[in-house]
DNA sequence: GCCAACGTTGGC
DNA sequence: GCCAACGTTGGC
């Protein structure tokens, strides 16, 4: 079982809205690098939801990986903000879908929320892809960095 | 709102 | 395939 990390804008879509409409489809990444970790997803893997642009980014709950990488139907949609009319393409020519989506359900809160300022400083996180990589939005955790981000937040992490 | 750190686009 | 211009992300 992986640790994952994604972030959300919680005036576009909170930790709340995930508890209210769980499970719900991740939709809207349109970067090929977290694509290609939202390929790597399994079932079951626990996601940390991290809260961005707004007061202060934090990482405030979990949830677990409930279905498996589909086409990201925003990026099909004309009217979405999201769309690439290649992932029209690729489908059309039955290729696999540019843009993908898995399926997440709520888990629950950290019992201490994370501000990303106090994960920033933390040695162990030093070289995580939390401080080095910006503007990334799914990325993976090592089993030391889970460890430490379970220590931080009184919290075990799992399932 | 600023701006650094990116990723993407498109002319050549 | 290079790279300058441009757009976006996201912490601060």
């Amino acid at each position: 079982m992986r640790h994952w990390l994604v972030k959300t804008e919680p005036d576009a879509f909170s930790l709340d809205d995930l508890r209210r409409e769980s499970p719900a489809l991740w939709d809207g990444v349109r970067n090929y690098q977290a694509r290609n970790f939202l390929r790597e997803m399994q079932l079951g893997d626990v996601v940390l939801i991290q809260h961005s642009s707004c007061k202060v980014p934090a990482v405030v709950g979990l949830a677990v990986v409930s279905e498996l990488a589909l086409p990201d139907p925003t990026a099909s949609d004309p009217e979405h903000k999201g769309f690439d009319p290649r992932q029209v393409a690729d489908i059309d020519a039955g290729k696999p879908p540019r843009w993908i989506a898995p399926r997440l359900s709520y888990l629950r809160p950290l019992r201490t929320t994370l501000p990303i300022a106090r994960l920033k400083a933390r040695p162990e996180l030093a070289d995580s892809h939390l401080v080095r990589r910006a503007r990334l939005s799914v990325m993976p955790l090592s089993e030391s960095e889970a460890a430490c981000i379970a220590s931080l937040a009184d919290d075990t992490l799992l399932p």
